[in-house]
DNA sequence: CGGAATCTTGAGGGAGCTCAACAGTAGTGG
DNA sequence: CCACTACTGTTGAGCTCCCTCAAGATTCCG
């Protein structure tokens, strides 16, 4: 089912974006934000679990993340699911499927989110006008590239633990750097079964899995949601770490 | 063992580029070309089993695959490696390199190569002179993650047989669409060990996985590759069909 | 209050792993 | 030119990681 937007007018002004005002974002020049401003349609409001965007479907917008956490998915003809990616504040949704024919994967809310909304025919006067957020798409893009890189890496090659450690690490750098996460909040709200699909493993063996992490006081589980108490100690036993901190583009 | 290049001269000129003449490839507008023949610095030309791009390297150049087979994978520090996508002609290589500060991969010539070699600095000046030019960049970073979401899946949710049948459906389409394959040439030059490094299998699973695809009559596996025998055969088995035959971008 | 998710745990089975050995081929150096 | 080594492909045996089945406890939600 998917969510309508409740709303089409631009309730946050792109000028007082939260997300610039995060570390790791990169300025906008003036002309840039006008471009963009103007480049907004309005703002989608999606409901927990709800469907933004789904496989096949021509989308005519595509979406930024403002809030909330939500997850990119596929399914194979008899309903095995697997999670690609997720999606934080400040991630693209719907490139994809703007750019190609049809959407390719399926995009879900894990919590409430509002997304702003852009025009699909208005994609390609971004590149006219402003090479510079040209660029930056280039970037993004390419930067979900290199994380399901690493996604592939992990499925294809690291034992079941090693696996768990290296998600809950992963998400618990991108809450932090998106704002979703801080000192005081390390909540990721997903369930053991969005686990078992991203993991690539059965929701039995994911659940035995994470009980490990938890007995080592790395994570704990509790409302609907896993606990990050030791994000060091999770990428050792991964061997990975996030990449340093560098100035990123959003749109 | 990195190679360099023999020669720093543009050997076939872009306005005779083998691969416009490919079906599926787009037209360039006469500057689109006139720009691209200046931002070409010249050919590298890859021996089999070389490396072109190392994890961890900063490259000032990037490339386009002008003709030959090549892949890219990943290493963890015990060795176990997992390779990411395989490339072809028309395919570039090093792009996420070029936009983020070093390669988070490595990328080796399966057999002979020829690459075109531009130079990263004037990348940017390629957004800002020619936006259809940075829009197909865009294009071609959103085609890999559809095809890297797709070997998540594959990876994640397949088993060894509908995996193993995924793979080779997948990389004969590639092989027909870059010209490296034909009604006549259907052998694609791995080694088990390749494809047990992509399908997340060992190599003696992979070796009994392939031996059930031999005995099916799909495939037959000589002179260190495979052959194609059933393509149809191996779509139906995994489950999976390319996309339909589009214009696509290249540089 | 009842049904549907979600989380948990135990038991048994199987897909895929490691170890091991061998044959064929390619590459290399004396 | 041949011997030697490295790589590749193949097959068997036993083991283990992860799967499926099953059942129960807890929480959420209408």
């Amino acid at each position: 089912m998917t969510t309508e937007p409740r709303s089409n007018v631009t309730r946050v002004s792109c000028f007082d974006c939260p997300l610039r005002s995060l570390a790791g974002f990169r300025a906008f020049s003036e002309s840039e934000l006008n471009f963009v401003s103007q480049f907004k349609r309005g703002e989608l409001l999606a409901d927990s679990s709800s469907t933004i965007l789904v496989e096949g479907a021509k989308s005519a917008h595509l979406y930024t993340v403002l809030s909330g956490w939500g997850f990119r998915y596929k399914i194979l003809e008899d309903g095995r699911r697997q999670i690609l990616n997720y999606v934080v504040p400040g991630d693209m949704v719907g490139l994809q499927g703007a750019l190609m024919a049809e959407m390719q994967h399926s995009v879900e809310a894990l919590t409430p989110m509002t997304l702003c909304v852009f025009e699909r025919s208005k994609l390609y006067s971004l590149f006219e006008r402003h090479a510079g957020l040209g660029f930056d798409l280039t970037w993004l893009a390419a930067r979900e590239e290199a994380i399901l890189d690493e996604h592939l890496l992990s499925i294809g090659r690291r034992s079941a633990v090693e696996r768990a450690a290296y998600l809950l690490g992963f998400l618990y750098d991108r809450g932090i750097k998106s704002g979703m996460l801080s000192e005081t909040n390390r909540h990721i709200p997903v369930t053991q079964m969005h686990f078992a699909d991203t993991l690539g493993l059965s929701i039995v063996h994911t659940n035995k899995t994470l009980r490990k992490l938890a007995d080592r006081g790395l994570i704990l589980w509790r409302e609907r949601g896993c606990e990050i108490l030791d994000p060091e100690g999770l990428q050792t036993l991964s061997s990975w770490a996030p990449e340093e901190l560098r100035q990123r583009p959003f749109i």
